[in-house]
DNA sequence: TTGTGAAATAATGTATACATGAAAAAGCCT
DNA sequence: AGGCTTTTTCATGTATACATTATTTCACAA
């Protein structure tokens, strides 16, 4: 089985492009559908066409950029896309924990997750959510990793890809405080029953908690769609979508 | 929405290295684990690095390549990873035609699909099977289009890009014929009922069913793989399959 | 005025030379 | 002899010039 990627990732020009592309298509900084021509770009990026055309190949298979004849636009998507990837995330990862529930001795791999999930209590416990995203994040990797499949645990992590699908995507929320401090207790609920049924091998209501858990994200979006003219600013994420 | 990819698909180096080098792959001429280099790989492709870097580039977003340090090497798939394809396909399928009998007035899209269904009767009454793969291939890519939703069709389409994952995989089998005859009987009935219950809005019904019509793959690859010395000849894909 | 066509322009596609880094080989020391 | 360091070699990463193809623009005719 493929190690959990450990890669140290190379620092070259390539990952430097990506890095600065997906930060601008993220801040919505390229209206959908603005072609992006090459020559002004790697001029911009100080960098030659070369790995500023791989960039923008994987951050087509990434779907953020799309073909258009000849040329990258930048992808539009719409509020239903973002609901629909979550959900695909959510089914995904279901299916990824239903196979960890299924493996045998699954008990001597959760250690290192259960570890999280503490800090995770602690930090829901704190006044403020500082380092909640990465800690969950974290678990989210960890919670894919259980399954011991690669295949799966790609799967989950590219269904993860879209700056709004991913299971960190609207885990700060400066207005609306005590809401979303609610769904964040809810949330940590999930991660402990997540656990605790993947441990019993109970997979189908690991699978179902994992749905469940996603629906949550669906529900913060759309909350955080509503106000999303005032919130723009926190939450780049959304200028992403256009309807 | 995008179009339905009408695209003409450009005739250009890239894409001839992507077609040779995916034959070869699949073919299983290159065993697991084996390196790739550029510069003799270019050679013998007669193209230059650059096209087939994209290429390779391309490929590892596929999965059918992964980096080892630097350079690549053929992924290696293991018959659990079979299972999981091809189950991830049936689950990702299944949103898809919810989502379709969730739509109003999805009766209107359905024209061109009665037709591909009708075909594939016509097809599998033959005492042959032969035009079945293309068919039911059709029958699959109009099925993720019902949805109207891009994000949702490309994803079925990737969740189909592992030669042993796609609809139509085990499509055509020399031995056995009887039982594979009636495997296509069955997975006809299922292409009837899907088609009927996205037509009654019967969203559950139909992602059962598409998870079911998967399935049905599932039982096939087992099948196959049991006789797997003896069907190397006919079945490429196995060759990518190493235990 | 609008449609069609061809020519001009500008973009992407390709090849190749060079830079950089990693792996392999050789030599040295212990 | 074995292991470590150094050197060499070779593969990938990058830049750039050139080829090809797509797009735009302008002219002309219906």
């Amino acid at each position: 089985m493929k190690k959990p990627d450990n890669e140290p990732k190379p620092d070259n020009q390539t990952e430097k492009c990506l890095r600065e592309l997906r930060s601008r298509i993220i801040s919505g900084q390229w209206p959908g559908a603005t072609k992006l021509r090459e020559v002004p770009l790697a001029t911009d990026l100080d960098v030659s066409r070369t790995p500023l055309r791989a960039a923008l190949l994987k951050l087509e298979q990434e779907g953020l950029l799309e073909r258009s004849g000849a040329g990258y636009t930048v992808r539009a998507f719409s509020f239903k896309d973002a609901l629909v990837a979550i959900e695909l995330r959510g089914m995904i990862e279901g299916m990824a924990v239903r196979l960890a529930a299924e493996r045998l001795n699954i008990g001597d791999h959760l250690t290192a997750i259960k570890a999280t999930v503490a800090a995770l209590d602690t930090v829901v416990q704190q006044e403020h959510t500082d380092g909640y995203g990465d800690l969950n994040k974290l678990f989210h990797d960890q919670l894919t990793a259980l399954a011991g499949n690669d295949l799966i645990r790609d799967e989950v992590q590219r269904a993860s890809r879209l700056p709004f699908a991913a299971p960190s995507a609207f885990s700060s929320s400066k207005d609306d405080y005590e809401r979303f401090k609610e769904s964040l207790v809810v949330g940590q609920q999930h991660h402990h029953a997540l656990l605790q049924a993947i441990e019993r091998g109970e997979g189908a209501r690991a699978e179902a908690l994992a749905r469940e858990h996603a629906h949550l994200a669906k529900i913060n979006i759309e909350v955080a769609f509503k106000v999303r003219a005032e919130k723009l600013h926190h939450m780049p994420q959304l200028a992403l979508i256009t309807d």
